[in-house]
DNA sequence: CTGTTATTGCTAATGATATGCAATACGTAG
DNA sequence: CTACGTATTGCATATCATTAGCAATAACAG
């Protein structure tokens, strides 16, 4: 039921967005529980948990469903909150560039571009 | 004091840092003081919070020291947490090209490249 | 059907951070 | 310096996300 519930997701969620979607579909399951599956499900590569520095101020960790879709990065606007994912594969080879300068193997990366997007540009220039 | 002990750390530092660097200068803080003028530090642009992704599992947010500093981010070692702190313009260059592609405004990103540092490629490959 | 093991829910613990408030330090006008 | 209004502290307590303990329940295998 989890793993169905999250795979219908197309958004960034938190534990208790699956706890809400969970109920919506007549399953409910405690908090601690899910808390308990988020973890089985990221080492099995089907969730990543996003938790973005931009809105970590208070609040629960989100995560996403990543299990056959390629890899992407975010960009977040400041004011409102939208996240838009994008994939920029020159980005990822100077990322692998620095940390061959540094002698390291990359394993992962997080980065997240926090800014404006067009429409708070305009309503709060 | 605190901005002076905090000018004297040269790496990343958690509240609690604060306070037993506060203490061996003989000046003893109260944590909740020292949370309360974080945030004051922060948006004076003298330091920077950098809760990285890859060790946020649990354990305090860590600041650091940038007033002056040229703006740089951070390499990790997923083994033994070892963190460098690296500029390479061409990123970003590209961060830019992102934001622009997408109409946004960049204000501001994280970036956190986690691997392994040469010496945990060997002792454990 | 029955004993064995894995999964759940409930409740209470944790640990970082925030808040209420009274006590203290600070800065300034007299 | 001296008294008073304001800003800053410390302490105790609240919050809130996440975890742990444990008994109840479901899943599984023979
Ligand atoms: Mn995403
Ligand atoms: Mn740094
Ligand atoms: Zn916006
Ligand atoms: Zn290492």
């Amino acid at each position: 039921m989890l793993l169905d519930v999250i795979c219908n997701l197309d958004f960034h969620f938190t534990p208790e967005d699956l706890q809400t979607a969970l109920a919506d579909q007549g399953c409910n399951m405690a908090l601690t529980t899910i808390y308990r599956n988020l973890p089985s499900l990221e080492n099995a590569g089907i969730i990543r948990r996003t938790t973005f520095m931009e809105e970590q101020e208070r609040g629960a960790s989100t995560y996403e469903h990543i299990w056959g879709k390629p890899h992407h990065d975010h960009l977040l606007c400041q004011n409102c909150g939208q996240k838009i994912e994008f994939q920029y594969d020159a980005l990822e080879v100077l990322q692998e560039e620095v940390a061959r300068q540094h002698g390291f193997t990359l394993l992962r990366h997080h980065m997240e571009l926090v800014g404006l997007c067009p429409q708070c540009q305009e309503s709060a220039p």
